[in-house]
RNA sequence: GGUAGGAUGGUCUAGCUUGGUAAGAUUUUUGCUUCGGGAGUAAAGGAUCCAGGGUUCAAAUCCCUGUCCUGCCA
């Protein structure tokens, strides 16, 4: 069978697997695990969020760099906290041809480690500050072998940004904007429903003060870890030696954040979310081909409905320059089965033209969320089009948008929280604490529930407890429980 | 990490128990008839049976090792 054999609701698993294969995105069967193909469709898809993020960000001031892929050793020993953190999923380099290498180098995980050394060469005064820049590429971490295409590989591809501030202060302004930033991307351009968490102390980045991130609200009430934003403070400045000289002609070291949005992830999350029993949608803007033309013919009519359909290309093309039309002639495959096929590999819009419509001057266009169909004439489609394009992801946007709140249960006991996960819940709860006191408690929910401490509400939080759901002491803090992939 | 399965034309699967000519569907190519929601028909093409070793007159099949995949549990 060439569609997908399950519905989405009844075994996701499967269908996520189908999916992948049957819209060709990608390849599970290259022979090393963890690292996957993607198939042209995918790559398309991918590469058009890469350059709506690195326009966004440079519109925001950032520069962008290359990077060398692999990084000494000692350079990755330098914050001690980062070390423990990463160690145990670093790929290591340890020979050229023959030779064992006299200094081990690590396939990056992440970069703080490259670019900050560079950082403290590059950066001289506060004449040199704020540094905004981005790196864009592939990373590699050694990861159990509970590994999914996209969700989670051993290499996959992300943007870090890491910017350098004279003070505390605007550090953490970055951090709101890095926020923001990560709104505009996922909700309006990939409309994937994020809300953002401080992550209790046990969750962060390895060195940084405080991290933040954004949970994807997946249906089915659990959640997937989306783009991070690190307010990373002076922890890596003193080691790496990031100083400059400020206004006085002193010495201070800088205040670093960085933000690292996984583009190959936020591709998984969108898949997953916005697909439905028939295969891929995909928002308007990262669709790789937005609109198909399906010509409908008996051996009698080809040769005039190829032409109209042909005219009808060209009239499209020339009125909307932006958008990827393609016209399926292909006359070895049926009408139907190319109704099938677009619709597994999420084209938004599909017009269809046969001998009727050609009488009555007029197409059908079907929609790729809804399935209607809306017989459109001729000389109304160049509107209809362009509405249709500027409606669709405002339309899949609306549909998916979960009232955050409708998905949040309320509970007081670990008994109450157990039962509303199981009913594919979030649940807020008091909680002693999110520093480090706090994890013994946030390990007995793991235990018992196999649910994870999401950390608290960024934006602003009206739920108040009195105690702890775990150990009853006074709550400090109101946090979310919740299962993730 | 534990555990249970699996790997056979491009794809999906049968064959393995009981060793003996690798089978079917689909895909691909070609012809004819078709085409408003996965077309029909005829022919052709397509395999180091995951890799390596062992047992045997003979191995897809039995044994060992490795690699990769999948499910479940932690």
């Amino acid at each position: 069978m060439k569609g997908i054999s399950v519905k989405k609701n009844e075994d996701f698993s499967q269908w996520y697997t189908e999916l992948i294969q049957k819209a060709e995105l990608a390849d599970i069967r290259y022979n090393v695990r963890g690292l996957v193909p993607y198939r042209a469709w995918a790559s398309i898809t991918i590469r058009k969020m890469y350059r709506v993020y690195e326009e966004t960000l440079e519109r925001k001031g950032h520069l962008p760099l290359i990077m060398p892929t692999l990084i000494p050793e000692r350079n990755f020993r330098l914050e001690a906290k980062h070390v423990e953190g990463f160690s145990p999923g670093v790929f290591w380099v340890t020979h050229g041809g023959d030779k064992e290498l006299e200094e081990k180098l690590a396939l990056r995980p992440t970069s703080e480690t490259a670019l900050y050394q560079m950082y403290s060469l590059w950066i001289r005064s506060y004449n040199d500050l704020p540094f905004k820049r981005y790196v864009s590429g592939q990373v590699f971490r050694y990861e159990g072998a509970d590994t999914r295409a996209f969700f989670r590989a051993r290499e996959f591809h992300w943007i870090e940004s890491h910017d350098v501030f004279a003070t505390e202060e605007e550090a953490r302004q970055q951090v709101i904007e890095d926020m923001e930033t990560t709104y505009e991307m996922l909700q309006d351009e990939f409309a994937i429903p994020i809300i953002f968490f401080q992550r209790p102390e046990w969750d962060k980045f390895p060195g940084a003060v405080h991290t933040y991130a954004a949970d994807a609200l997946m249906d089915s009430g659990k959640v997937l870890q989306l783009p991070s934003t690190h307010l990373l403070g002076q922890n890596f400045s003193i080691p790496f030696d990031v100083k400059f000289i400020d206004e006085n002609n002193e010495e201070q070291y800088g205040y670093i954040t960085c933000y690292g949005p996984a583009i190959s992830r936020i591709y998984g999350a969108m898949i997953a979310l916005l697909g439905d029993d028939n295969g891929l949608v995909l928002p308007w803007d990262m669709a790789p081909i937005q609109v198909v033309i399906i010509p409908i013919y008996s051996s009698g009519t080809k040769e005039e409905v190829l032409v109209k359909a042909r005219e009808l290309e060209t009239t499209l093309k020339k009125y909307m320059k932006e958008t990827i039309i393609k016209l399926d002639d292909r006359d070895y495959v049926s009408p139907g089965e190319k109704f099938n096929e677009w619709e597994l590999k999420g084209v938004p819009l599909r017009i269809e033209i046969g001998p009727k419509d050609i009488q009555n001057e007029q197409v059908v266009a079907v929609n790729r969320i809804s399935g209607k169909k809306e017989r459109v004439k001729l000389v109304d489609l160049k509107n209809y089009a362009s509405s249709y394009a500027s409606n669709f992801t405002k339309e899949l946007k609306e549909k998916y948008s979960v009232q955050f709140e409708t998905q949040v249960q309320l509970a007081q006991t670990v008994d109450e929280v157990k039962k509303a996960i199981g009913e594919n819940k979030i649940v807020c709860s008091g909680f002693c604490s999110i520093d480090l006191d706090g994890e013994p408690c946030a390990e007995i929910i793991e235990k018992e529930v196999k649910a994870f401490v999401r950390g608290k509400r960024v934006d602003s939080e009206k739920h108040k407890f009195e105690k702890c759901v775990v150990c009853g002491k006074p709550a400090k803090e109101t946090i979310y429980i919740a299962r993730s992939y």
